[in-house]
RNA sequence: CGGGAUGUGGCGCAGUUUGGUAGCGCGCUUGACUGGGGGUCAAGAGGUCGCAGGUUCAAGUCCUGUCAUUCCGACCA
């Protein structure tokens, strides 16, 4: 693969100087949001939305093809309903955001912004669920959700968010423990597959479980300064949330049951991960699978006759054939709107220039790794959905080997930190699975467990904290 | 929520130390020449300095408060 050039965009800063600068940079340069008067809430600007969207529709068709039905519930949660299921509320109360009036009147009982909708749904399962035949109910929603967090940025951790969320209720606990472990499946599959970005799969501990859950489950992505981030989550309610609820339904042999529930999310914070994991000292760097345009057409001396004229076919066959293009036929220079694509990472730059046509060629320019190439006009369609998925797959390799390489094991708390140190990535090490233990390895080391992973190793027969007898591998991290 | 930094045309900044009525670059508008890596020239438009008080003859500059951004921690998707 051709060496990509040295930096050509002064004005992002370089990933090696300042990571955290230059991904809000990016987000800036990028024209992906702005900031709002609003405290941590931003504005997603057409292309970030238009990122957003592109996740949403190929998630969601994920989700229907596996029978879930998108439904839509209320952004109001009045107190009473919040306070319902107890570890739920202590997780929650400290940042949700409250409405305590409607217009100039004092509201009879205060309504808080959904934090996320457990309760709302359950509310809704209580009365929607009578019988055996109703289940399962496999419910999604996409909405916006609001958490006073105390320290925003950019996609990462804001106010208001956008997200997706499944509410599910079955009959069993092993239907739904499935379903738990299927919705995962799904999130790393389309993590690998659309964003190229490769997971880690696994458990949360006691201590990082959803508030109210029975077991928490996480993808983890690893970043590209080697910190850790969690790109989706599902969890295993059991009958917690249906006992609080009284969400029962009356079986075959016409008992009354609880409902067995899961509730499971990914957020915008995939379009962070998309940055983090790809975006080079350039600019952003879009995979294929979610890039709004995957193509931009640069013509060279467009006012030259016949220039502009054989561009605008070049996009209609494109267009024709399936692939999102754009015409950069502004009177800006070839050279500036090179490099304001490469800011917005479009996978592929297409130049057109008299000489190309006379030639019947176009030249191609791949943005992951700078290398060019020349193609028949005729073949063109052909040529670039072949280039757009060698894009696609060539991203998710390179991913996959960041993670590969940023993934060690260590023994002692010693080891720990200084592969930590030397190389931020994943640390895998043995754990005896007390709180105490856990805490002290953040204390000592600024990591936290990510996750355990299903097929876990056996590196040694104790925790590295402790020294007592050893009962899990955790994948440790430190996260955004 | 603690610690640091910042807020001045659309963007990035200077001016604040020593109060005297706002400046630079980029961008924008119009025109011409250009065009294969952020073009050149010319002529223009655009801001009372985050917001609210205060001190003063006079505040971008000093004081108090407040809001927002950003970085580092603690909390979370």
């Amino acid at each position: 693969m051709a060496k990509m050039k040295e930096k050509m965009v002064e004005e992002i800063t370089s990933r090696e100087v300042d990571f955290a600068q230059w991904y809000t940079d990016v987000v800036k340069k990028a024209d992906l949001a702005d900031y709002s008067s609003v405290k941590g809430c931003m504005i997603m600007k057409p292309y970030s939305y238009g990122i957003w969207e592109l996740i949403q529709q190929q998630l969601d068709r994920r989700f229907k093809d596996t029978g879930h039905q998108n439904v839509y519930l209320p952004m109001f949660i009045p107190e009473s309903l919040l306070q319902k299921e107890k570890e739920h509320v202590e997780g929650f109360a400290p940042e949700v955001a409250w409405v305590t009036h409607g217009g100039s009147a004092p509201l009879a009982e205060r309504m808080c912004v959904r934090p996320t909708s457990e309760t709302l749904f359950c509310e809704f399962y209580a009365k929607d669920i009578n019988s055996y035949r109703d289940l399962p109910r496999l419910y999604n929603q996409w909405c916006s959700v609001v958490r006073w967090e105390k320290t925003t940025r950019p996609f990462l951790r804001a106010v208001e968010f956008l997200w997706q969320e499944g509410h599910t209720a079955h009959a069993t606990a092993e239907e739904a423990k499935q379903e738990t472990i299927d919705i995962l499946n799904t999130y790393a599959e389309f993590c690998e597959n659309v964003l190229a970005i490769p997971v880690l799969k696994g458990r949360k501990t006691e201590k990082e479980k959803f508030a109210g859950a029975k077991e928490t489950y996480s993808i983890e992505a690893l970043m590209h300064d080697g910190k850790a981030l969690q790109a989706g989550t599902s969890h295993y309610f059991g009958d917690g949330f249906a006992k609080a609820f009284d969400i029962q339904y009356t079986d075959a042999n016409n008992t009354m049951q609880y409902v067995h529930q899961t509730s499971w999310g990914v957020t915008i914070r995939l379009i962070g991960a998309l940055i983090m994991v790809h975006g080079d000292d350039n600019g952003l760097v879009l995979p294929p699978a979610v890039a709004p345009y995957q193509t931009v057409i640069v013509p060279i001396m467009q006012r030259k006759e016949g220039v502009l004229e054989k561009a605008r076919e070049v996009k209609e066959s494109l267009k024709a054939a399936g692939i999102r293009v754009i015409l950069e036929d502004s009177e800006k220079s070839p050279g500036w709107k090179f490099a304001e694509h490469e800011m917005r990472g479009v996978p592929v730059r297409l130049e057109l220039g008299p000489r190309d046509i006379e030639n019947g060629e176009a030249v191609l320019v791949r943005r992951d790794n700078g290398e060019k190439l020349t193609v028949r006009l005729e073949n063109l369609a052909e040529e670039l959905k072949r280039l757009l998925s060698v894009i696609q797959r060539d991203m998710l390799l390179r991913a996959t080997e960041h993670l590969q390489e940023h993934i060690s094991a260590a023994q002692t708390m010693e080891e720990f930190s200084k592969k930590l140190e030397e190389k931020p990535g994943f640390i895998k090490a043995m754990w005896c699975g007390e709180k105490e233990c856990e805490e002290k390895v953040k204390e000592q080391t600024g990591a936290t467990s990510r996750n355990i992973p299903f097929q876990e190793e056996h590196l040694s027969d104790t925790c590295i904290c402790c020294g007592k007898p050893a009962k899990h591998m955790v994948y440790w991290g430190k996260a955004y």
